[in-house]
DNA sequence: TGTACATCAGTGAACGCGCGTTCACTGATGTAC
DNA sequence: TGTACATCAGTGAACGCGCGTTCACTGATGTAC
């Protein structure tokens, strides 16, 4: 069969698009090529017609599943004002959900402890989305707070860091309830009171 | 050869503890049965006379990655008052050192992501880990905090995710100072003001 | 208009390798008689 | 006191399996003449 002129460039997307669900379910290792692309309806034989390497794949996937993840908490928060769009994220980003679904989720919380092991193109995608979520946040905060960046970073670490522990915890609701209390602590540093507006 | 009454369990304990460094440094799949054996000076052809499965391999690993951290820890605190000896641990957790040397350090920040992947075994041994090390630090929090034992998992996440996130940062000097930053945001949400002293 | 050839995404068998696991064996020493 | 046997931590070859990677091939269609 003869393919359309962006027919390879369609299936090297659904290659990628199943690598980052895979990839963050079950880590860069224990995903495998010919499962990919498996998922992406093909035979591993021809997957090297796209990726010069595994590798490849795996920071193909690593930028993806940032984009993707931007684009989700961009149509969140999109046309709220800074405040409420820093409220929105942490809402949506500190919850169960998030928790129950590492494949449609922040790659930070679901790689964070597998990076340092990826070889340099796979760091470096990973350190490029990084770098993006702080900016965003770091946008968000309030214009007299003297370091914005590092208050991103700081935020982003606590709330990477409580969904992954979140993630080890076996009892779902006792997790749950965790995560209400961190989100609730995250929001006051971001500035919120209890009732939900900004000083 | 004959072996000494002792000899069996000094040698589980010689793998446990090459197991320990290896797990933090390379991760569970990125460790070998035959590779943990070699740095304990055997062959792999052993290893089933001490272990019933890697996986049990991994989660006795983990366990006593958690109590080497902790002893550290202890012995870094050790007749402190509550508010010094919670300086002194984030002094400490947040820094460099840490980030440089995962395979000494604090299973939560270098296990954080495989750990979802990982059998019951090693679920079970982590948790109780992270468990362990909420309560003690919840142990050192003010009295007058509402909700020590919740604050103190708020921090654990904010510091592992710290120093996970410093991880995935190539530039190791940014990462110091960035690790600076973070250590101070979380020292002052654990009470300290900028010299130092609890308020 | 018809025929031979080029193109190229995808196929499927095969490769070498490393891994977890199994198992028959070793060899030094304690013990039973 | 001497001999035969039991014990048991550790050895090393072998197993089956899955993985990343390679490669000769397929088959549908566009193109050159």
């Amino acid at each position: 069969m003869r393919y359309s002129d962006t027919h390879k460039q369609e299936t090297r997307k659904k290659v990628v698009k199943a690598a980052a669900k895979a990839v963050r379910l079950r880590g860069p290792e224990g995903v495998g090529v010919a499962e990919i692309m498996a998922e992406a309806g093909l035979t591993h034989g021809g997957f090297y017609a796209h990726f010069p390497s595994k590798e490849a794949l795996v920071a193909a996937a690593i930028e993806e599943a940032f984009r993707a993840s931007a684009q989700r908490f961009e149509k969140l928060t999109e046309g709220l004002d800074a405040p409420a769009a820093l409220a929105a994220f942490a809402d949506a980003y500190v919850t169960p959900e998030h928790r129950a679904h590492p494949e449609r989720g922040c790659p930070i919380a679901a790689l964070s402890s597998d990076l340092p092991r990826q070889g340099p193109q796979v760091r470096a995608a990973y350190e490029a989305g990084v770098r993006g979520l702080i900016r965003r946040i770091a946008g968000w905060l309030p214009t007299q707070e003297p370091d914005r960046e590092s208050l991103a970073a700081s935020l982003v670490a606590e709330m990477a860091g409580a969904v992954a522990l979140s993630r080890a915890m076996s009892d779902a609701a006792a997790a749950g309830r965790w995560l209400a209390d961190a989100r609730a602590r995250i929001k006051s540093r971001m500035g919120f009171d209890a009732a939900g507006s900004q000083s």
